[in-house]
Formats: C-alpha cells, structure tokens, sequence
DNA sequence: AATGATAATGAAAATCATTATCATTAAGAG
DNA sequence: CTCTTAATGATAATGATTTTCATTATCATT
C-alpha cells in the first residue's frame, strides 16, 4: 500500500473546472504566491514574484487572474488607502484566522488582529439581520478596518 | 441698530487661516457645493458642479482643494468600490447623523443608516481601548462597510 | 490704497494602476 | 492526436489623480 501524495492540488483543478474555467499554469503559480505570502500583495507585487519562477507570466494575466479569484471568493480584494488594490487568500484557503485591519496612515503598516472579533462579529451579524430585514438589502460582505499611527508612527 | 449678517461664513476664513492657509473664492465655492448636497460626490461631479457657478475654476483646483480638506478633517474620504474618490462633508460640519453606509455591488447605490449606530460605535470604541492598548496604535478613524445587492438588484 | 512675498490657481503634461486589443498558445473534450 | 476556444503575452489605451510651471490673487505690511 504506498502512499499517494496529491503534492499541492487541494482540489483546485476541480474547483475551476466546476466553474467553467480552465486550470492553468499562470493560476497555479499565482495562487501558490498567495498561499506561501503572509502580506497583503498588490498585483505588482504578486507579479513579481511569479516571475521568480514563471518568467513568462504577463502582469495582464496577473490582473485578470486575481479579477477571477475575487470573483470566485478565492481571494479578498483590500482596499487601504494606498492608490493600489491588494489581495489576500479568503478566509475558507488561508491558514489565516478571521481577522480585521489597523491601518497606519503615516508608514503604511497593517496590522491584523483576531482579538474582539467575536464581538465585531457577533454585532455585525445583528447588524446585517436588522439591516436586510429594514431595507431589503442582502448582504453579502462587509469591511472593518481602524486607520491610525502606529507604535513607531506616533 | 441694524442686524448685521454675516453671510454663510460660518468662520470658514478662520479656520483656514489658522491653519496657515489662505481664504479662496475656489475654497468657497467647493465647500458650498459639499455643503448643499446629500450625495457622495466623485471630485469630478463636484467639479462639473462647481462649474456652473465658477466657470474659471479648474479640476485641479478643485484635486487640490478636496485633499486640502481631507487633511483639515473637513471632508471624508470615502471608497465605495467603483474607482473614484468620493466625498462627504465629515460629522462636524454635516446636517447629517452619523451614519455608515450600505453598498450595493450592482448598481452601487449607497444607503446611509443610521439605526445600530449606537451599538456599532459602542462596540468600535471598545475595540479600539483595547487595541491601542495592545498594539500601541493610535486610532483616528475608523471605517464600516456593508456590501451586497440592493432591493431592486437582487 | 499701494506694495510685496508667496500661496493658490489654471492649463496642460505626466503618472500610474488597471483594462482592452489582438494575434498566438495551450487546455482538455472527443 | 485533433479541434475548439479559453487563456495568455505584449502592448496600446484608459481614466483618475498629480505634477509642472507660468500667472494670479490673498493678505500682512506699509
Ligand atoms: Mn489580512
Ligand atoms: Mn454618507
Ligand atoms: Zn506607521
Ligand atoms: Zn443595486
């Protein structure tokens, strides 16, 4: 009885193709980028660093492939204040715990933290409940996050 | 004794001079067209406003002005998801309550609530204590979003 | 009211992130 | 292996925002 590894395949194949899509070396590199990051890339940055190891992936391709992955709740797309998008792994594919965001003003630094979230969550939840049922809106998504100075910005 | 009005000036010049900053008929002009709307204008919409009135004034006037006023904390940034900046004019100097926004990701109307306000803020300044506290982070702000489809979208 | 220092402005060019175009390549069904 | 067509790379285009620079306007001072 030997073994048998899947190597890095979480079933991602089959999670595009149930979605149309087909499985392809860019995606893969670009998702195995996000998957072994622990920042908050832009499209530049991810870019970059595909091309370490696929020097023939175009940034176009970075871009569309990350449009996809938001598209298909794969990927976050942040937005914190800098002029550029930023992308991090969705909650169910990050070994990430549910977190929310400190924002420094002055360097730029993001923090995470996962303390209070229960709370946050909690009165959000409540939140969206009241919110739907007044007006007829279905939620679907929501954003958090707390601008400041930093320790070494202060 | 003759009552004497002093305009819409509500200390405006004041304010800017106290700030180091001259006094503009393009300042005015902006603030006025922030003052009397209840939408949340693109630079450009309040451009084209603008422009009605003042015709000399130049888009970059009114870039440099509307950055002026986020740094004096006159004005709220704000980032609904299309590309553009969008503005309103911060608590303080707003008819408005606080509010937070509802946004939908079809057709990206905004709806203002202000209902669980209360609680949200309540819960806010909890958090920010306590993550000051931990991560000597010196919170000025804060942002909540909902995102999803509006009744007519769904 | 006139002057002068310089902040503010308008017009236009420049930036920069993101998109669109289009010819070429490569998934993957059969 | 072959064929259909989605996906891609290179590059041009777009669109919001910034910068540049010569000119104008504010306002403290005379
Ligand atoms: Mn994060
Ligand atoms: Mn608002
Ligand atoms: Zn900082
Ligand atoms: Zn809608």
């Amino acid at each position: 009885m030997v073994l048998r590894l899947r190597g890095e395949g979480h079933g991602w194949k089959g999670r595009f193709r149930g979605c149309g899509y087909r499985w392809t070396l860019s995606r893969k590199a670009i998702i195995d980028v996000l998957s072994s990051t622990k920042d908050h890339m832009s499209a530049e940055e991810i870019y970059n660093s595909v091309q370490k190891n696929y020097p023939s992936i175009g940034l176009a391709t970075v871009y569309r492939t990350l449009e996809l992955l938001v598209e298909m709740r794969v990927v976050m797309r942040l937005d914190f204040g800098d002029k550029r998008a930023r992308y991090e792994l969705a909650e169910t594919f990050s070994s990430k715990d549910h977190h929310h965001h400190l924002v420094c003003n002055r360097c730029g630094k993001i923090i995470e933290y996962t303390e209070f979230i229960e709370d946050e969550v909690e009165l959000l939840e409540k939140t969206e409940k009241g919110l739907s049922m007044k007006y007829h809106f279905k939620i679907d998504n929501h954003m958090i996050q707390f601008y400041g100075l930093c320790k070494a910005c202060q």
